[in-house]
DNA sequence: ATTATTAGTGTCAAATAAACATTTATATTT
DNA sequence: AAATATAAATGTTTATTTGACACTAATAAT
């Protein structure tokens, strides 16, 4: 049976808004597109949703793709379907952010791209309303954060406090008092202290933690409390 | 020039969650579905997104051929996009929650189909993966409540405050304490006392309020507030 | 007039958050 | 080897917010 018969098909894409930390600001991986129309622009790395996959699927096959990582955190953050986003064809795509550890992007599996990290607020202009996305996808994940603990996605297995400290920072363009944000993330049994320091970034040290998952799964929603409240009020 | 050629195009829906609140209970709006396959099964309201509109156009459209209203309060809520979600072909559904004051959707304009009220917890079988749909819609709702102040939108524009209240606790599943909700909402400036009260629900009478519209859409985020911090703990 | 019912205001103790101070560990310098 | 500089870690105090609970107010029904 022919179900749906005349019914207009589509073609649908997703979009990777790939966000890393190296320890001073966000960044985001940004590639030279590789296929016709606007080849060579800059813009986020995509791909179309095959008849045998979903659309996650998809996200997650072309994040492969780049950066030979699996098992990334990755969360829906948008739908861009407008009729004339692309000029030359009806393309809706779904657009998917990423956390990824850049510590384990050590090096670009595929040779096929020429890729690049680039500042959150300072990359290079992008093909079609991917600069939209990338504003979609920063805003969901400053909501996103401030409910669940997800920052940590972006940090190596063994972090140290004031890491995650100057990560909520980037993220939602602040000044934390690190006294009182490290007393709150104590108290919630959300990490575990290791016995072993990282001397890198001071002279004393500052001992590595690492997430103790039952919580991170148990408590994930009372997270809000490690930020101010009015750091959640703004834009 | 024909870009994209050979790349797999897809059916592509809209499924509309319609929420309504009755001053009891949390409702939805379900269809028996008027096509085949599965005609004649409970459903939620749903279409193919045309190719002159986007996803968010086509939920609009839907929505305003069942109940016709327009300028209905809609949030995406979910993408579900499994192969195998129909047997029959392949077809990616974009899912919208719409929140819709029951006491303008006096009559269903359009005839063509047979629509019913249910209560959000005892719906009957859909057909599908409609009901996930809906528990992914009830998810969403919650955390959006907790940050936004959307549910006014189930109300009437004038509304008391017991009935927001009775509202929050449907929602949340959670019982209140009245006189601390009621003075955090006050503290706000988010409602506006009006002369008139509602004599309907009690003997007293609750003064009713209007929505301070400025306030809603500037202190929008910090609505957190006026739930107990633990409601949002809580699955 | 009395009663029952729910609306709305008031009070207080406990918990939390924010501002601020001090101590600690250690590499570097003298 | 002692002094110094630096950032980590812990401590203290005050203000604010929350949550629990008591009370008063308005009015329809008796």
């Amino acid at each position: 049976m022919d179900f749906y018969k005349g019914e207009p098909s589509i073609l649908l894409a997703v979009d990777c808004i790939i966000f890393g930390f190296n320890g001073e600001s966000l960044e985001i991986l940004l590639i030279k597109r590789d296929l016709e129309p606007e080849r060579n622009k800059w813009s986020l790395m995509g791909g179309f949703v095959k008849p045998e996959e979903s659309p996650e699927g998809a996200a997650t096959r072309v994040l492969k793709k780049l950066t030979g990582l699996e098992n990334v955190y990755m969360d829906n953050c948008g739908i861009f379907g407008d009729p004339k986003r692309e000029s030359h064809r009806r393309v809706v795509s779904i657009t998917y952010f990423a956390l990824i550890d850049t510590q384990q992007y050590q090096h670009i599996i595929s040779d096929q791209y020429e890729a690049k990290w680039f500042p959150l607020d300072q990359h290079p202009d992008l093909i079609f309303d991917h600069k939209d996305m990338i504003a979609a996808a920063k805003r969901e994940l400053r909501t996103k954060a401030a409910l669940y603990p997800i920052l940590f996605e972006l940090l190596p297995d063994k972090f140290t406090i004031p890491q995650i400290a100057s990560l909520y920072e980037c993220v939602y363009n602040i000044q934390l008092d690190k006294r009182n944000f490290s007393r709150k993330l104590l108290a919630s049994d959300l990490i575990i202290k290791l016995k072993e320091k990282d001397k890198e970034n001071s002279k004393k040290g500052a001992f590595y933690y690492r997430l103790n998952t039952d919580i991170y799964k148990e408590k994930i929603m009372s997270f809000l409390r490690y930020l101010p409240s009015w750091s959640v009020e703004n834009e």
